[in-house]
RNA sequence: GCACCAUUAGCUCAGUCGGUAGAGCACCUGACUCUUAAUCAGGGUGUCCUGGGUUCGAGUCCCAGAUGGUGUACCA
């Protein structure tokens, strides 16, 4: 122990620290000295939460109540002194007086730093000045904080610091906390709306063999023992469907996704969503739990559908409008590609517009790229987009009243992409075509391409109901019920490049 | 990938025309028994992101790189 002391003591001189961090060092030892090692410290009892004893101070006044939490301000006045500590609850004022603890305990506390973790013991009163507060009997240091916090008044705003380390963030600036929180209840509202209807949450597989259920470069990684390539996933739409073959009916997941693509202020290599299958429905029935679903979380969670997206009022009060692509294309572009069918027409139309195209475009990709480019950003009020080209919808039942079209919708808000469903498509002699034609696309080069997943046309040929599918990116849908403007915001440890220490 | 911007004390930031680095908070020393961004007196704690270059002299100008941010490309 003495001998463990001197060692640390020789660490400490021999490290090239600067005062802040000596001194804190410093400080530690003479409570290890002393035999009050705060690290041997293994619980402490805790009778109230900062924010009760706010809330209920009527009756919790001249109660002796124990808290434990994290010091964040010190304001000493010689012989007795208040601080701050703060708990996940809130904060609570501590008064500390030697008259009360003892001259010994006193001056031991005198040198606790903002940042380190304590338990107290105490009378709740109100001070003079009104504020309630806990009269300490006693205190102990529960964990010594070596490095100094953010500033309490700027907080923590180097973006590169706040995302690696988090936990920073959250100490000291409280609207982040609120954003975490608020995440984890539109999950759990999620979960309820889904519980509610009788859907199955279920878990499937990570690690695939074959990626698929969207169109995604995906990260690579190896199994040792089976000595195989495998894929993270990138959509889990394959695996739930197999579960609705197997009788399961509804189900849904809430899961990472894993794409292999750009870091953007919308798109993290690592993201959440939520994909739901319901058998013996259709893709409008989609539209109607979409809208129900989404408005029901935001009235549990904010307690309004009327939300504001970087000063935009947004209201997310069903129903939301419905409108097909084409019909999007032709109001908001201008483009009547129900009457273009001739290449060349559609690329001089595209052009009109001011879109280049290289090389053969179908009407299909024409009318997708027309609506992107077009459409998209008007989209501001809540809408979907409904009967998308076969060409991008590979794993969606053709719309067999009007050939080229499939029974696909996207949902748009604020100009920007919130979720994908579809009438799955459940003709496995249909789906071998179509992996076919994906097949001969990334021959072509496209890396982007489904791959054909053999196991999964298999399942198919013993039969899928027809099937409603529906997947929402929840990290978006958090960033628009938080008002955030980058997804970095909205998850906690977002992927950053590693860092020289 | 490309373009632009940022990087100075633990944190938030200033730094003039190229002339030996500055504030607030935090921290250290002292005073103070109801403060709350406590106050008062004293103390600056630094790889100016890194490496080159220009210059008598570089935080400042030039080149390359690192990290981050934003835009763009990519991304059903």
């Amino acid at each position: 122990m003495t001998e463990n002391n001197e060692i640390r003591e020789n660490n400490i001189q021999q490290e090239d620290l600067n005062e802040i961090l000596r001194v804190r060092r410093e400080k530690l030892l003479e409570l290890q000295r002393t035999g009050k090692d705060p690290f041997e410290q293994v619980k402490y009892e805790v009778t109230a939460k900062s924010s009760e004893i706010i809330e209920e101070f009527e009756t919790r006044e001249g109660q002796t109540v124990s808290v434990a939490g994290r010091l964040m301000s010190k304001r000493g006045m010689g012989k007795v002194s208040f601080c701050d500590l703060h708990d996940r609850y809130g904060k609570i004022q501590l008064y500390i007086r030697m008259n009360d603890v003892g001259e010994e305990k006193y001056a031991e506390f005198k040198k606790y730093d903002i940042g380190d973790i304590v338990g107290v013991k105490g009378e709740v009163f109100k001070t003079q000045k009104g504020e309630i507060s806990i009269k300490v009997s006693d205190i102990v240091m529960l964990s010594k904080s070596l490095q100094p916090l953010p500033e309490k008044w700027h907080g923590l705003k180097d973006t590169d610091l706040r995302y690696r380390q988090r936990y920073l963030d959250l100490l000291v600036n409280p609207e982040v906390k609120n954003i975490f929180v608020t995440r984890s209840r539109i999950i759990k509202e999620i979960r309820r709306f889904l519980d509610d209807r009788e859907f199955l949450e279920v878990e499937t597989p990570i690690l695939n063999p074959i990626p698929g259920g969207a169109a995604a470069r995906p990260f690579i990684t190896h199994h040792n023992a089976l000595d195989m390539d495998l894929y993270l996933r990138i959509a889990p739409e394959l695996y739930l469907k197999r579960l609705i073959i197997g009788g399961m009916e509804r189900v849904y997941e809430i899961g990472r996704m894993f794409r292999n693509e750009g870091i953007s202020v919308k798109h993290n290599p690592e993201f959440t969503m939520m994909e739901l299958y319901q058998a013996y429905a259709d893709y409008h029935d989609m539209m109607k739990l979409t809208e129900d679903m989404v408005s029901t979380v935001a009235q549990k969670v904010l307690g309004t559908c009327q939300i504001t997206y970087q000063g935009v009022s947004v209201d997310l009060t069903p129903p939301w409008r419905r409108l097909t692509m084409l019909d999007a294309v032709k109001e908001y572009g201008g483009i009547d590609f129900d009457k273009l069918s001739d290449p060349e027409e559609i690329k001089a139309a595209l052009k009109h517009k001011g879109i280049e195209t290289e090389g053969n475009i179908g009407w299909g990709e024409a009318l997708a790229l027309a609506f992107e480019e077009l459409v998209e950003h008007h989209l501001i009020q809540p809408t979907f987009i409904y009967d998308y080209p076969i060409e991008i919808s590979p794993l969606t039942k053709k719309k067999y009243s009007r050939p080229g079209l499939t029974e696909r919708f996207e949902i748009f808000i604020c100009g920007r992409e919130y979720g994908n469903a579809y009438s799955e498509l459940n003709d496995p002699i249909d789906q071998k075509e179509r992996f076919d034609d994906q097949m001969r696309k990334r021959q072509a080069g496209d890396e982007e391409a489904n791959m054909e997943d053999k196991d999964y046309l298999l399942a198919m040929e013993y039969g899928l109901p027809p099937t409603g599918g529906l997947g929402i990116g929840i990290d978006r849908l958090v960033m628009l019920l938080t008002d955030s403007y980058s997804i970095r915001d909205v998850i906690l440890f977002p992927t950053m490049r590693l860092k020289d220490m």
